[in-house]
DNA sequence: CCACACTTAAGTCAAGCGACTGATTTAAAT
DNA sequence: ATTTAAATCAGTCGCTTGACTTAAGTGTGG
């Protein structure tokens, strides 16, 4: 047992170099623009099928960074479930669903690449459903939901879906322009991913409590 | 005169009928996905290199599909701006920011693929600044944004900087997964763009007048 | 100690790409 | 009627792609 692990180490750190150059380059250049073969040579492997070989497809690809980061911002949820209890605040639900997020981005090395890695994937009409996939799979996050919904105001059905939808795309993509802006070393409206979560909370906040026009 | 206007009017079809078959398919399967080559055969052209004829790089085509919606959406603008005059009601304002996308959306013949192609060209780091580009270009959206600030309540700069992101994103991205529904026949939470630009209004504006954390 | 399975390297292959070329069609201009 | 130039067509070019094959290296389990 003990004896597959070693020889699993070598080619562990293998996937896991082609998984760092892969979100980079993806991040970076755009999942499409970039192939298997500049993601391979970019992990130092001198096979140019490296990527075929542990991976597969480049669907493939993309799903394992995924899940990579989704299991670490998984435990993050976990935890601060834990230390809102059964909170009636919507607040607390609020910041269950942000501040993880945010938080794997803040203990990331930076510069980080995940989160305009998944608003690419989630834009793309091909790819989309493996984000969503992933991200569905996530018990932490039905958890939050359910026990956001017990603490809602009453809204019309379709008007709680949709801000659901707005909430979730806030997340991603301001996420992602924050990354951008980091990366490009253009200025941020917030200086930390801590701040920049409350700033978000904020406005999901209120995004949820607006009055509904009828 | 009129003698080149004829000519032209062949060209123009041709030019009509790639940015048509391109919009579609860009949306469809994702802009690096589809090649010039397959624009131009989707677009009836025998000819390989129409697309690099009319228009040249494909970020250029991108750029042409980008400006003509532009354009209808600058005209919708105007005339909601001449109604709203110099509203101080913030509501005014967003629905000013929001209505025109929505209503260009509703007047275009369905499916539409427009708002699918400009998540992805946003999301995309080559394309960004291409759309970007476009959207600053109108004096429109300008005197939108500027009325909005005069009717603002108060808020730290780096507040309304991060607000008005959110709001940009939101007013896109959610356009997108409408259309996508709409595309894959699934359930919409509103049953007309008018009714979801009601909605994404309400929550712009519950965004901007959330309480802001110190 | 050796045979083996796993990993990496190296190279091949057809297919598809963007870019380019020269010929042909079309209709306006002379 | 002839000329001219835009527009379209048909085909070629070098290059990159993903998929595949073959060979070499490496530590394990028998």
């Amino acid at each position: 047992m003990a004896a597959r692990a070693v020889r699993h180490e070598r080619a562990d750190a293998t996937r896991g170099a082609i998984l760092a150059a892969a979100e980079r380059l993806f991040a970076e250049r755009g999942v499409y623009a970039v192939s298997n073969r500049q993601v391979s040579e970019a992990a130092g492997q001198g096979n140019n099928a490296a990527v075929g070989y542990h991976f597969g497809t480049k669907a493939d690809l993309v799903r394992a960074i995924a899940r990579q980061h989704a299991e670490q911002v998984e435990r993050l949820r976990l935890r601060l479930l834990a230390e809102i209890g059964d909170s009636t605040d919507v607040r607390d639900w609020v910041a269950a669903l942000v501040r993880p997020v945010l938080e794997h981005l803040a203990e990331l090395p930076s510069p980080t690449w995940y989160a305009r890695f998944c608003a690419q994937v989630m834009t793309d009409p091909a790819l989309h459903e493996i984000m969503a996939d992933e991200s569905l799979a996530s018990p932490a996050l039905r958890r939050t939901v359910e026990g956001f919904n017990r603490c809602l105001p009453e809204l019309p059905i379709e008007v709680h879906i949709e801000r659901g939808a707005m909430a979730r795309n806030l997340i991603l993509h301001m996420c992602a322009e924050r990354e951008r802006a980091l990366a490009e070393n253009t200025t941020t409206p917030r200086s930390s991913w801590h701040d920049a979560a409350t700033g978000l909370i904020d406005g999901i906040v209120g995004l949820w409590l607006a009055p509904v026009t009828r």
